[in-house]
DNA sequence: GAGCCTCGAGTTCC
DNA sequence: CTCGAGGCTC
């Protein structure tokens, strides 16, 4: 690569404003490369004559085109990177979430649970630590050798957010521990008080800044400034109660270890208590229910966990929660409000959802306005209505439900709900639901422009393509307008740059119409677009089209949409097939077998490539079905065909693993007893095996524990070699 | 065939 | 977050 890249060789006076947007743009991404290798690799990349040519001409077009100057300019910061976000970081262990439970009776049943798992007897306690479930924001504090060295939010409970700096600034976090063990991690919640709560939105009142709706979102908008030194204005505090990795054992209790918490400096909860009988926990629970109010923090409930922590270890996780704690939430928030209409809603895979429109109520600190009705059963069930008056709450305080209709209050005449007998698209087709299923699905299938638009939106969006810009209204602003009608359409965009970008000034333009016509004329001067807002928007698109031309199997396999492929079934085909064109061809090999033999009800008796889907684990007629559906389709075949002229995509390299059961195809049976059957398979899969789920021919090895049965015996039939659970790790090199 | 578990698909609001 | 459904185990 030249230094030069990103600059082009047009005087500065000739370029349009879509040229300058779309070099300004790319001579950001360059001017950022090289300031990381300079900087951050002390590593320059090109000599420093060449690099002040760069920013030269970044700072003439800027000076020729003011209204194009990028949030991400490089003329806005000097030689350092740019606090843009925060740096992802994957947790040592991941932040588990918990169980729920809302009853007295669901709370005595856990406890049935873990003593039925454990093996004990009806008289044997279970010790249980009470502690108020904080209403704010878990994260993970990393200390090494003692010292504060890493802060991450919790994010998806797998990867986080850096947000060590910003957690430097709260009181609540030593920055050092005392004879800690070497790893420690602490986990906890950040939160703010109701009071400290007032005290900021009043002052951001006054200065005009954003006002937060309730503590959680104040304390959690705080943790993710970009400048540390805000945050310190901020009054954050925060309670301990759970760890993460550790080096070393510090306590065999759930209670020891808050005591040794509270040496290391944090801070618990004060209302944290240990009881033996669920009765007393029941008890501390009505207790806090009748506290709540006056605490000067907000809580959702009260969490209990094991005691002991040998059982929180034998009893493990389900999941991403552990079976060794529950949380007992406080009954959520209800409001009344009345259902103004139902509106269809078209899916992409055709499923019709009832979607109720409600008149705007707030819930639970935010206005509902709409809520699913999820299928005609539901609405059926509760005998939903329009014009009736509904109790609505937020489900684990988030989404929005409609729980039951106050029949009292129901006009006269109100007509119970007809399911329609057509899709609400413009075609009209006709829908079915199929014996058994609860979702009414359109049959237009592919010709259903509904459902088009919702596919190339799935296609675009975060874990399949992940395209910036390209969200739901652009699609279907660039569908209507027939700039993309399938998925490789996205990909040509950036050849007819004059179209999109007078597509988009034009969508623009209507906006800010319809959002005078909303507020009356008091914005008239406001509501005028800057020019060339609209070009360095499509400068971005196709900028972030462009980033998207590699793209790994698993998921171009999950962006095609097919019926039941979610993303692990799609990171499982890739990694069974490797390659695109590999698993292209078993496809359609499959789809061809099937074709000829549509009724038959064993995978053996459709073929050869059928069966070997099916023997993939986790995948069974159903699903194999429906991926030959997909591929008996020529429409899809096209589809394929077409993004395959604009893209590169990346196989999974065939394991170059020296192990003992490289490319051997490996099942597992009868119950494992040093490892799960997640972590087997994972180990497996790691050393480049294939897990099957059934013992057939093609099967080189079985893995049986105790209890195993019929495999064992198919095992025998083909004559499979067959190990136990240490023959296992011997073969493999212990764990 | 029942029961457990995981996955997929649909959804809300910020 | 919830519901429904598919797949696996016993």
């Amino acid at each position: 690569m030249t230094g030069k890249e990103g600059a082009s060789d047009i005087p500065v006076g000739e370029l349009t404003p879509l040229e300058a947007a779309s070099e300004l743009q790319a001579l950001a991404k360059e001017i950022a490369r090289h300031d990381k290798a300079y900087y951050q690799k002390d590593a320059p990349l090109i000599s420093d004559a060449e690099y002040d040519a760069l920013r030269r001409r970044n700072d003439a077009i800027e000076a020729a085109f003011p209204n194009l100057v990028r949030k991400d300019s490089p003329s806005h910061r000097l030689g350092a990177a740019p606090a843009t976000g925060f740096a992802k970081v994957t947790h040592a262990r991941p932040m588990l979430s918990l169980n729920n439970a809302f009853a007295d009776d669901e709370v005595v049943e856990f406890v049935a649970r873990v003593r039925r798992f454990l093996g004990l007897a009806e008289d044997q306690a279970v010790a249980l630590v009470c502690e108020p479930k904080i209403d704010g924001l878990s994260i993970s504090l990393r200390y090494e050798r003692g010292k504060f060295v890493l802060g991450a939010t919790r994010g998806d409970g797998t990867s986080g957010e850096d947000v060590t700096a910003n957690l430097k600034t709260l009181n609540d976090i030593p920055e050092t521990l005392k004879r800690a063990p070497k790893v420690l991690e602490v986990r906890g919640e950040v939160y703010m008080t109701r009071k400290d709560f007032a005290a900021l939105n009043r002052s951001q009142q006054a200065a005009g800044e954003k006002v937060f709706a309730n503590p959680r979102n104040a304390a959690a908008g705080s943790l993710r400034q970009k400048n540390p030194l805000v945050t310190a204005t901020r009054p954050l505090r925060f309670f301990a109660y759970a760890w993460g990795e550790i080096s070393e054992p510090v306590a065999d209790t759930q209670w020891r270890f808050l005591e040794r918490l509270r040496h290391w400096g944090f801070l618990t909860n004060p209302l944290g208590k240990l009881f033996e009988r669920v009765e007393d926990c029941l008890a501390a629970y009505r207790d806090l229910e009748a506290r709540r109010a006056k605490l000067d923090y907000d809580i959702d409930g009260m969490v209990y966990k094991v005691n002991r922590l040998d059982w929180q270890r034998r009893l493990g996780q389900v999941s991403r929660a552990p079976r060794w704690a529950i949380a007992h939430k406080f009954a959520a928030e209800k409001a009344m409000t009345r259902l103004a209409a139902i509106e269809l809603q078209v899916g992409r895979t055709g499923t019709l959802t009832p979607v109720a429109h409600l008149e705007p109520v707030t819930v639970g600190g935010v206005v509902v306005s709409r809520a699913t009705l999820h299928n005609e059963d539901y609405v059926v069930e509760k005998d939903i209505r329009v014009g009736d008056t509904v109790v609505v709450q937020r489900a684990g305080d988030v989404i929005p439900q409609v729980l039951e209709v106050v029949k009292k209050k129901r006009p006269k005449g109100a007509a119970p709900f007809r399911f329609p007998k057509t899709c609400p698209c413009p075609l009209k087709t006709r829908v079915v639901r199929k014996e058994g299923e609860a979702a009414t699905r359109c049959t237009g299938e592919l010709a259903c422009p509904y459902q088009q638009v919702e596919r190339l939106f799935h296609f675009a969006s975060r874990d399949a393509f992940d395209i910036e810009g390209l969200g739901e209204a652009n699609i279907q602003l660039f569908f209507d307008n027939s700039l993309i009608k399938q998925p490789a359409d996205i990909f040509k965009l950036k050849t007819k740059p004059q179209e999109v970008t007078k597509v988009v000034a034009e969508w623009h333009r209507l906006q800010s119409a319809a959002r005078q016509a909303a507020k009356g004329r008091s914005e008239t001067a406001g509501a005028k677009r800057k020019k060339g807002e609209e070009y360095k928007s499509v400068g971005n698109l196709f900028a972030a089209i462009d980033d998207r031309r590699r793209i790994p199997l698993n998921r171009f396999i999950y962006a095609l949409g097919i019926r039941q492929v979610g993303e692990a079934t799609a990171r499982l085909l890739a990694r069974v097939y490797g390659t695109l064109d590999a698993w292209q061809g078993a496809m359609k090999a499959a789809a061809k077998e099937r074709a000829k033999y549509p009724d038959a009800t064993r995978p053996n008796e459709v073929g050869e490539a059928y069966a070997e889907l099916c023997n993939v684990e986790s995948i069974g007629m159903s699903m194999a079905d429906d991926i030959c559906r997909f591929f008996s389709e020529s429409h899809n075949i096209k589809v394929i065909r077409a993004l395959e002229a604009e893209l590169t995509v990346e196989g999974f390299a065939a394991p170059v693993s020296s192990s003992a059961v490289a490319g051997k195809t490996v099942v597992f049976t009868g119950a494992l007893e040093q490892m799960t059957r997640e972590e087997a398979k994972a180990m497996a899969e790691r050393l480049g095996a294939k897990v099957s789920g059934s013992v057939s021919k093609k099967t080189d090895l079985v893995v049986a524990g105790p209890g195993a049965g019929s495999k064992l015996k198919d095992a025998e039939k083909h004559g499979v070699r067959v190990i136990d659970e240490a023959g296992w790790l011997a073969l493999v090199g212990g764990r």
